[in-house]
DNA sequence: TCTAGCACTTGGGTATAGAGAGTGCTAAAG
DNA sequence: CTTTAGCACTCTCTATACCCAAGTGCTAGA
């Protein structure tokens, strides 16, 4: 058996079947592909190919469909990743360009990386582990409310209101938000919690109860929400692909809202020597997310994730070059500013 | 012509074509109803019917299916607002409860929204405009680059990161931020521009340049973004609907990720006698909510609308009931933080 | 090891027929 | 004038049969 064909053989199943969307036969695989043999011998190596459980036939009678071990060896040993064209690198270029916010960034990066591939994309949040503390502001809202402002040099934003056990006038919290202010300033958000439980002491005895419970306020912020969060754009083109494929688009829309699935995956892909990595239908070990594969990579300093999710028929060397291209447009962005 | 029983036909018609999801024939009305007539009598009320534009024939040998304007006379006179039931309210209750941030309110109001109506929910933040500000925050960022937060007694935050022209030590930033929060601390959000012009002849005259920036920041903000957004919840559903019926939730998809659609829609969505609106297919007048309606009331003092989206053929009586009361609970809950 | 040929399987498409549902119309009854 | 019963007609949907095209696996020979 020669096996390098074999591959080959592979190769040009799994691109055929993105391309047209349908199962590829023998026949049409010599036609398609200058493979200098006829289409018995294919059907020898296609026949080999499904023995190790590359390729599936639906029924007897139709062509071959790759199966997600399948992709899996195209992806690690076929797919070079294709490069951007020229226009596509300006239209990353000029979208990102002119965005302020943090969110607005995130914004336009996600919304972007939808148009490129056809698909869904998410990003998610910079993470504030790594991030120095820039700001902390306590601002008061009622007596006995105040509102918690940590501000990251990452650029984001954290904010939640407190309620404390007793009231807080104006001028009291003023001395407590500078006492926190100077115990973190500079220091990384993750040790937020720590630096403002050793300034305790030094603090009045009559505030200590009222600035436990700011302090802890505070160290919830520095571990919580954004860091969690990912922001999607494209699920329209989730329907558009559903037509034209037996997709329960429910499910994956189910999964997208609540995040937690999603998350976890994100968190546990790990890029290879490419830059990329690539979770293949039920390789993302979710039921449902197992017709579907995610393209995504780290971006800024602190390996934030952003990337592309889609049905596993997908033309993973464009997406995977997408998702790089634009992942290293964010991180340069995200530094410079 | 019996004007009474032909409204009553109608409305069995809207009723079990909601609940059988097919058109719906004389024969079957007259079994599923105590009208007290024969099919042929409901028959011609039905032709009727058709004669005002309220019921259509898919086809010659089908039965009738309601119009958008069959809907809109079923919800304008036919539909009473069905009362929550007793475990619903306990939901309401006990799922609003124990929220702290808005953010976090708005996100657990959607999506008990969506579980209650099995439909698709949409919020839109409390709009800044009534609103006042209860602090202005300037941090430096580098020595051109300003964080700006603006912070309303309503709960929301919003940030920027703006550019200045020149560099700006902290000292310098503390006297303008000083300044800013003077003139517009306790004043209407919807003002600050106006405010922070009246004061820029008492700065220093070295100084005016860079806060005209900043104060263009801060109006900015006052005006822009988070009060023009919109958050979702329940997309799934609207893929679940489309399996039993032919609506193509792309587009749907589509608008509520643009949300500028949406966006004028509710706000042009003004609520009858009952409480809430109704928008039923192509009153939308978007194209891409054609085959769908929209169920939407305002909340709070601000009158930010909150409501459901989902194909013309719902239960408009239950849906209506529903985002009524978590409208309501929604603005106790605003209203007491 | 590759190729050619062939028998076999099977899904999809088309034509046909029949059942079922529903309508509109007409004529009679209230 | 309204309601009812009856009936012919239309149309969709389903099932059936059938054939065709695509594709395979296998065997024998180059």
């Amino acid at each position: 058996m020669n096996e390098p064909r074999k591959l080959e053989v592979l190769r040009a199943i799994v691109e055929d079947y993105v391309h047209y969307r349908e199962p590829v036969g023998s026949k049409a695989l010599v036609e398609r592909h200058r493979l200098g043999v006829s289409s018995a011998t294919i059907r020898n190596d296609m026949a080999a190919l499904e023995d190790d459980g590359l390729i599936v036939a639906p029924h007897t009678s139709a062509g071959r469909v790759p199966t997600d071990k399948g992709y899996r060896v195209f992806v690690d040993q076929l797919a070079a990743v294709r490069p951007l064209s020229a226009a596509e690198k300006q239209a990353i270029q000029s979208l990102l360009e002119g965005a302020d916010d943090l969110d607005d960034v995130l914004e336009r990066t996600v919304r972007l990386l939808s148009h490129l591939t056809n698909q869904v994309a998410v990003v998610q949040y910079p993470q504030l582990g790594r991030a120095r503390v820039r700001h902390v502001e306590a601002v008061s809202l009622a007596p006995r409310q105040v509102l918690l402002v940590l501000i990251a040099d990452s650029g984001t934003v954290e904010q939640r209101v407190v309620t404390v056990g007793e009231d807080l006038d104006h001028d009291r919290l003023a001395v407590l938000r500078q006492s926190f202010l100077a115990a973190t300033a500079g220091k990384p958000v993750s040790q937020v919690g720590a630096n403002l439980a050793a300034i305790m002491d030094s603090l009045l005895p009559a505030d200590r109860a009222v600035a436990a419970e700011l302090a802890a306020g505070l160290a919830a912020l520095a571990v919580s929400s954004r860091e969690e969060r990912i922001v999607t754009a494209g699920t329209a083109y989730l329907a558009r692909s559903n037509s034209d494929f037996l997709l329960s688009i429910s499910p994956v829309l189910e999964a997208l809202e609540e995040q937690v699935v999603l998350l976890r995956l994100l968190s546990e892909m790990a890029s290879d020597a490419r830059g990329v990595a690539v979770a293949i239908g039920h390789e993302t070990a979710a039921d449902s997310l197992a017709e579907t594969s995610v393209v995504a990579t780290g971006y800024g300093r602190d390996d934030a994730k952003i990337g592309v999710l889609g049905p596993t028929r997908m033309d993973y060397p464009a997406t995977m070059a997408a998702v790089r291209a634009v992942a290293r447009y964010l991180s340069k962005i995200l530094a410079g500013s």
